[in-house]
DNA sequence: ACTCCAGTTGGAAACGTTTACACTTCAGCA
DNA sequence: TGCTGAAGTGTAAACGTTTCCAACTGGAGT
């Protein structure tokens, strides 16, 4: 419970003021070698540890950055923040992480007190850029921040993206050349999540280039972990698709698994794919075929492009890094190409 | 680029002082009714947001809390950081996340770091918690702290885990009920996790109970991606292992991948089980049969317990959760139980 | 012997809050 | 009328730094 030693303490032991202390410190002004060395040793022996509050109170640097996702359950924005804490630390910033769980009115709030917390810029997802009060919040805040993930529509922000129609759209396109006529499509929430809708209308529009009908798409909300319902639903229709494209990896997987306990295997009854490119997805069998955000990169792009702005005010930046596919065990071609089940060519 | 305001431009605008500012703020003394909506008001006008770096400064609290743990790319540490910023919301506190990379030097580092910035508490896990500078190092730094998953060696620290050993042995012996008796095990480095030479302990243990010989035990790296070398040896051994057992469901689940790539199928040819519990690991076919730590509930826990120490010095105290097997599609019993292959009884 | 300058050093004023203390005012009461 | 106490408010001193400025030294140049 004792306080830790102060500056004031490090000077009366060297026998010098709080002034060349400071200086030492940070080595800025000139101090003689003598005195350098003492005040070394008097910062040892006290243990002394600068206070970057009171430093921070002074020049009106934080030395935080603040960081917002939905949630660290998806393993997406786990990668996204280790790469922004990655390029951080490197900066020589903190962050602060706080987490929205999808509720907009926890976005605000967030925001709120991370600016209270003075942090020097932020780095987040929102659920829905175009709808979000708190980008609007954020924008008289005169904090510079970037967005991560979400889709870049407003050119005066700064972002770091994929193009996830592009995305999609190409993913979908792989799946129709094997040889696919009926593509279905498991959407995560579309209201908690803009990235959903851009993807679902990829996916719509490379049937739509194909001349193909989009087949059913189903949205499921936040009880994505048994989706066995859905894909009896799907395996049910009349014709039923021989393709799913899901708009995560976590969904791809709960759908793998959903196929598995109506006795189908994936890939050779039913192919799948997902979005995103987590680890998990290539590790598990069979590994998923998915688009491939590179997450972490991202992060660390954000960060770097957020201290440019902080040190040179740089204007603001939209940022589309490239996405790839991964194949994966999880397609392949179908095995009857365009007859319905049962009916004779 | 503009700073913004401070308490003394609202106290200039509402014609007040800054103590009654602060008073409003803080709803603390007496203010008139009146007053106070004219301070309201000016705060609103000015858009004012208390500066609690300031505010740290005065009350030599920060409202902020460490954290440090190895890595985000494994998704019990998301768990549990997620727990943990739930509880600390929750509090009232901030965090402020480091991470390791399972790196001693830069735990170490990272702490430092956060004691600069005079986080109030940490929360922690730590490679190797009976050979950690760093706790040596937080030991001395008067700043109360709490390990997560860490086992509970010492009686001195605040540490929130499972008996790690125990849950080992637990699903091992669960495994041998089914009537496995050549059960392998797949084991994470060491060095980098005490937990993993625990979990060592507890299949030892459970084996030796049993009267049987412990099986290979592959110690594998960094490079736990690939597992189907490790897999082919494991089922080149002659007998060959019906069962293994992984001391994380990261490996478990690259095994079941490994051993699918040498057209060995999980359960039937050989089960495998996991330990962590983490989510992915129940959404995927097969499902992982595995430990499940309540890793959420053991960072808020922790969270909780460290506010407990901070609010009313309340005493260092070992928690130990209890931990629950999960059943799972990826062990059955033995298709052989004893006889080695080819040879007749 | 004087000035000048560079190299060191200390004093003190910020930074944005909180809070102990002192000061007013006014109602209640003898 | 005077006293007491409560309610409301302001003043100013902290908190731990950084940094501007002034002051001191001693050596070089005149």
């Amino acid at each position: 419970m004792n306080k830790p030693p102060t500056i004031r303490e490090v000077a009366r032991r060297a026998g010098v003021s709080v002034a060349t202390v400071s200086r030492v410190m940070n080595d800025r002004g000139s101090v003689s070698e003598q005195t350098r060395r003492m005040v070394g040793e008097a910062i040892r022996e006290t243990g002394f540890r600068p206070n970057v509050i009171g430093r921070g109170l002074k020049t009106a640097r934080s030395g935080t950055l603040g960081v917002l996702v939905p949630s660290l359950q998806n393993p997406i924005f786990a990668d996204v923040v280790q790469g922004i804490e990655r390029a951080a630390e490197a900066g020589g910033y903190r962050i602060l992480l706080t987490s929205s769980n999808y509720l907009p009115e926890k976005e605000v709030a967030a925001i709120d007190t991370l600016l209270c917390n003075r942090v020097e810029g932020l780095v987040l997802t929102v659920a829905d850029e175009s709808a979000s009060r708190a980008l609007d919040f954020l924008d008289h805040s005169h904090v510079p921040f970037v967005l991560v993930f979400n889709p870049a529509r407003t050119a005066n922000h700064s972002i770091v993206t994929i193009d996830n129609s592009a995305a999609a759209r190409d993913i979908v396109g792989r799946l129709m050349r094997m040889g696919h006529r009926r593509i279905a499509m498991i959407a995560g929430d579309s209201q908690a999540s803009d990235r959903s809708s851009l993807r679902r209308a990829g996916y719509e529009r490379a049937l739509m280039d194909g001349r193909l009908r989009p087949g059913p798409i189903i949205e499921v909300g936040f009880d994505s972990r048994n989706l066995v319902r859905h894909c009896r639903f799907l395996s049910s229709c009349n014709p039923a698709p021989t393709a799913v494209f899901c708009s995560t990896d976590m969904l791809a997987i709960a759908a793998i698994r959903g196929f598995a306990a109506l006795g189908l295997r994936v890939p050779d009854d039913i192919s799948v794919a997902g979005f995103d490119g987590i680890e998990v997805g290539q590790c598990m069998s069979p590994s998923l075929a998915t688009v491939v955000q590179p997450a972490e990169d991202m992060g660390m792009c954000a960060v770097e492009h957020l201290l440019e702005r902080l040190n040179s005010s740089a204007p603001a930046k939209n940022l589309t890094l490239p996405y790839r596919l991964r194949h994966g065990e999880s397609w392949a071609e179908p095995r009857e190409t365009t007859t319905p089940k049962g009916t004779p060519v």
